[in-house]
RNA sequence: GCUCAGAUGGUGGAACUGGUAGACACGCAGGACUUAAAAUCCUGUUCCCGUAAACGGAGUGCGGGUUCGAUUCCCGCUCUGAGUACCA
């Protein structure tokens, strides 16, 4: 029979389905691997020809690891919660959760259909209350933990409560809030229980701050940054403000130095392991305590001192003035009389700036005096102090000590503003710029004169330190994490209220179920919508109206899948200790500062409180480039007056007319010839469409553009997996190129691939597609080839070069035709080796082969002997100047010398060689020979 | 601006530690089969010179360099894509 794709793959996945194929044991002999996908959101939209670009590269990944005799984990699930289901909930009042199931049926349909090796008895939802039920769980062990930067781990929150009791507040080292108090062991007993919870809470991982929000009273409710535009709502277009909230937060910055040091231990791709550095953002410096000069300055202070961050303390000396944030707290009280007119004005123009202003600002020096002064700590300058929008309010301190001779800003801050530009290092050089060099030796630095860089910059911290005035300091960029939204459709946080203050529920109370609201939206007093919920409420107080953010049920997904049925815990330590962590994880980038982290952080955590036994989760992960829309034109005919007519002219003629393009569906071009027939159906206006052609042809227009169903370039994979099967589809997006590279989905190549899988078949039917292989001893030739394949599929996996694999499987397949090939022996291995990448194909010809019923799926992988390969000649290039002239037969077993006399001897040789003696011959044995002449 | 990635035929791409540039596939052109079309098969296909073959020349974004030999290594530049936003 000929190759009829569409009833082998439902067969075939029915197997699978049926005999729980793919099941992972979690126990077993066999060693384990764990590949991972990033498990999708399931929108309305459904799974488009991007999605499965990973995922295809991760099953063959797996179905790979199980011929090689692994006990492999190959899990997927959905990410369920999220904004689109709720915003859909607000405009149908559809509950979020219906709409949600019905989204999934769609993805595990589309899934199914290009026959993925999941083991689905482990699906695991975020939604669903046995999954969050755990999310809970963890976020209340973060609360009952604190971060105690001595042991450098997260420990619990009793044994903080028990060291207070017996030492008071004295040689705690925790990371927590700055406003912390310090007691002694019997004023922490004195304290009302209230009073020490406040306390408390100030060291929790997991804690209450008030933050800054988007907030859009139109709306009534807060917005991500990305739904803002340029203060506005982009539904809408309401007006959007900054209000503070009290929020739940993460603290992530306490696991700043491991998530730093931590990038180090794992096989993930460079960029992205920069982007995390980047954000995590560690700088080494000091802080510095300036003095406010109290003898130029009379109006009531809060504070003494103003505090700066600087990387460069060592240049202290060149200090001519220090610059704060114009939404610096100091400003209002810092600014004297005389200078109130221009701060005001200032700071009105910064207000007025948008984010797109001042970023297109970047040049322009802008800035004011307050009219006040601080002392250098060091020797008791005046310096003035200015207020300027490039010192950012939420960086360090939101105030630099500005040194004009070392930084670029500084010094065009200080030409605009005619202030002192000072050196003080022997070889700066400052006419034109600022010189940042750390080379030289100091000057006009007082005690530090003469000491280069190492040494002067360890004498400052000293100094700075004995006066009382500063410390080394390390800075991080990274914030902690916002941990609540004012959403319906997330995780409830396990918490309720008492006297103002946050309580856990019970763990034995969990899950807390989200409750049914009669909206999704806020109350009419701007509260989430959860307030709307009756009787949402615990004994002892009014629960939590907030939910979870959406990375919450992402950041511990990976080891649900271990053990997901579990309803005593998140996953038994059993499973835990089989499993480990994740082998192989394939996503795309766009997670990098995101779900990455906070993964990564919450894994760190759950090792310090013992329940995992790994310190990062993920060993090796690769990116998959993001499949980009490949849009196709028309150029509709304009009249005179320039209106559109009903006459559109082929790509190659457009110079000639006037013509506006217009975005067609790409389902209907192919290889950039649009269908004509089809194109009169598309669309009523174009049923009576007029076309100029060239040769007979309409050629479209071509530009990439992101994959939306505006630009008409979507293309949905259940088409494909239609017309040609999933076997055909997994190929050809593997064959579209390398995996980590973006690219524009593009169907003009999908032809070769399911031409070869007809190839592949016919091997074992003959001209009538009767199925016939012989069982004759193969021939040289024939092992030749499928050693070959075995050894190149092999490394192209290893090194997931997937693409130059299906090149190779074509290659084969040709050889074995030319070679009329139908042997038993060589067909079972080529069958075993490529049922990776076409399964259902693979699985077919396997049973047809007549091995026992069942699957291939565990079937050892053919092994490469390199017996097969062994050439006795080799045709070497013969280049003359690095010029290949010919090829020429040499035994392999001569040597250097000898292969140059044979060479030389050649009369074909000669004849390039025109009568002339080589200077010099480079003989590469098995590679090249080169003659300089 | 900074960081990272990339640039190879008409197209997607291959060439793994410096060693025959353009594998494999698409497209295109010509041919076979067919009444015809589809499907299938065969041949050719980097560019230039040359009627054709042999032969010759150029050629991996641009300009240099190292080397017997560079798509690959080094220096400088151009362009494209992604991320980031004055980080003190």
């Amino acid at each position: 029979m000929d190759y009829q794709f569409k009833d082998i793959e439902q067969k075939w996945q029915q197997f699978w389905a049926v005999n729980g194929t793919f099941k992972a044991e979690d126990k077993s002999n066999k060693p384990k691997y764990y590949v991972l996908d990033m498990f999708p959101y399931p929108s309305g939209a459904g799974l488009h020809v991007g999605h499965p670009l990973g995922y295809i590269a991760s099953d063959i990944f797996a179905r790979y690891k199980r011929l090689k005799g692994f006990n492999v984990l190959h899990p997927m699930g959905y990410d369920s919660f999220g904004l689109p289901a709720e915003q859909y909930a607000i405009q149908t009042g559809q509950h979020p959760a219906v709409t949600t199931e019905d989204n999934i049926a769609t993805y595990r349909r589309q899934l199914d259909q290009i026959g993925f090796s999941f083991d689905w008895s482990r699906e695991v939802r975020t939604s669903s209350p046995d999954y969050y039920k755990w999310t809970q769980w963890i976020f209340m062990q973060l609360f009952n933990s604190w971060y105690n930067k001595d042991a450098d781990k997260a420990e619990s929150i009793a044994s903080l409560v028990a060291h207070f009791e017996q030492n008071g507040s004295a040689g705690i080292n925790a990371v927590c809030d700055e406003d912390i108090l310090t007691f002694t062991a019997g004023e922490w007993k004195a304290l009302s229980n209230q009073e020490q919870q406040v306390e408390l809470l100030k060291y929790r991982l997991t804690y209450l701050r008030e933050s800054t929000v988007n907030w859009c009273p139109a709306l009534g409710t807060v917005l991500a940054n990305d739904e803002v535009k340029d203060g506005f709502s982009e539904r809408g277009g309401y007006p959007v403000e900054q209000k503070k909230m009290m929020q739940w937060s993460m603290r992530i910055t306490a696991y700043a130095e491991r998530l730093l040091q931590g990038l180090d231990t794992i096989d993930w791709p460079e960029p992205l392991k920069e982007m995390q550095r980047n954000w995590i953002g560690k700088s080494t410096g000091a802080s510095v305590r300036f003095p406010i000069d109290k003898t130029t300055h009379h109006s009531p202070l809060t504070t003494d001192y103003i505090e700066v961050f600087t990387t460069r303390v060592d240049t202290i000396f060149g200090v001519t003035f220090l610059v704060i944030a114009p939404e610096h707290e100091l400003v209002a009280s810092l600014t004297t009389p005389e200078q109130k007119a221009d701060i005001d004005a200032y700071i009105a123009v910064t207000k007025k700036k948008s984010e797109l202003d001042r970023m297109a600002d970047a040049k322009t020096v802008s800035g004011a005096f307050t009219g006040s002064y601080v002392l250098n700590p060091l020797n008791g300058q005046q310096i003035p102090i200015w207020i300027a929008d490039y010192v950012l309010a939420g960086y360090g301190t939101g105030a630099v000590m500005a040194v004009p001779s070392g930084d670029q800003r500084d010094y065009l801050f200080a030409k605009h503003f005619n202030l002192p530009i000072v050196p003080i290092i022997d070889i700066q050089k400052i006419d034109t710029e600022a010189d940042p060099t750390k080379e030289g030796t100091y000057i006009n630095s007082e005690f530090m004169n003469g000491l280069d860089y190492k040494a002067g910059t360890a004498a400052v911290i000293a100094k700075l330190e004995a006066v009382g005035a500063g410390k080394a300091k390390i800075n991080f960029r990274m914030r902690d994490a916002i941990f609540g939204r004012q959403r319906y459709w997330g995780e409830p946080v396990p918490v309720y209220f008492k006297d103002g203050l946050p309580y856990l529920i019970e763990e034995d109370h969990l899950p807390l179920l989200l409750p049914e609201v009669d909206k999704y939206l806020p109350t009419e007093s701007g509260e989430p919508p959860l307030a709307r919920a009756e009787g949402w409420k615990h004994a002892e107080g009014d629960y939590e109206l907030s939910t979870m953010p959406g990375w919450a049920g992402s950041s511990w997904y990976w080891y649900r899948y271990m053990d997901a049925q579990n309803d005593k815990e998140f996953a038994s330590p059993e499973a835990i200790a089989y499993w480990k962590d994740v082998d192989l994880y394939i996503g795309g980038s766009e997670h990098a500062t995101g779900h990455l982290l906070y993964s990564r952080f919450w894994n760190k955590f759950l090792k310090d409180i013992g329940k995992v036994g790994e310190e990062e989760p993920f060993k090796k992960l690769i990116n998959q480039g993001m499949i980009q829309g490949r849009s196709n034109f028309v150029y509709r005919l304009v009249d005179e007056e320039g209106r559109g007519t009903n006459t559109f002219v082929s790509h190659g003629l457009i110079k000639e007319h006037k013509t506006s393009p217009l975005h067609v569906d790409v389902n209907i071009v192919e290889n950039e010839v649009l269908n004509l027939a089809k194109f009169k159906q598309w669309r009523p206006e174009f049923a009576d469409a007029e076309f100029i052609l060239e040769n007979g042809k309409y050629i479209c227009g071509v530009e990439v553009e992101k994959m939306s169903k505006r630009y008409y370039n979507v293309v949905n994979p259940d088409d494909i997996a239609q017309r040609y099967g999933a076997d055909t589809l997994r190929m050809y997006e593997m064959f579209l190129g390398p995996l980590e590279q973006s690219k524009p989905w593009n169907t003009n190549g999908i032809e070769g691939v399911f031409k070869f899988l007809r190839k592949f078949w016919r091997l074992f039917h003959n001209d009538a597609w009767e199925f016939g292989v012989s069982d004759a001893e193969p021939s040289k030739a024939e092992l030749k080839s499928l050693h070959k394949i075995i050894r190149k599929v092999e490394e192209d996996i290893e090194r997931f070069s997937f693409n130059t694999s299906v090149s190779s499987f074509m290659i084969a397949v040709n050889e074995l035709t030319d070679l009329k090939s139908n042997n038993r022996a060589v067909l079972q291995d080529m069958v075993i080796i490529l049922s990776s990448y076409a399964p259902h194909i693979c699985e077919e010809l396997w049973t047809l082969l007549g091995n026992p019923a069942g699957t291939l799926s565990y079937a050892p992988f053919p092994k490469f002997n390199a017996a097969y390969l062994v050439e006795d000649e080799f045709a070497y290039p013969i280049s003359i100047n690095g010029k290949m002239k010919m090829n020429l037969n040499i035994s392999l077993s001569l040597d250097v010398k000898d292969i140059e006399a044979t060479v030389l001897a050649n009369a074909d040789v000669q004849k390039y060689l025109d009568g002339k003696t080589p200077k010099k011959v480079i003989v590469v044995k098995g590679r090249i020979v080169n003659m300089v002449i």
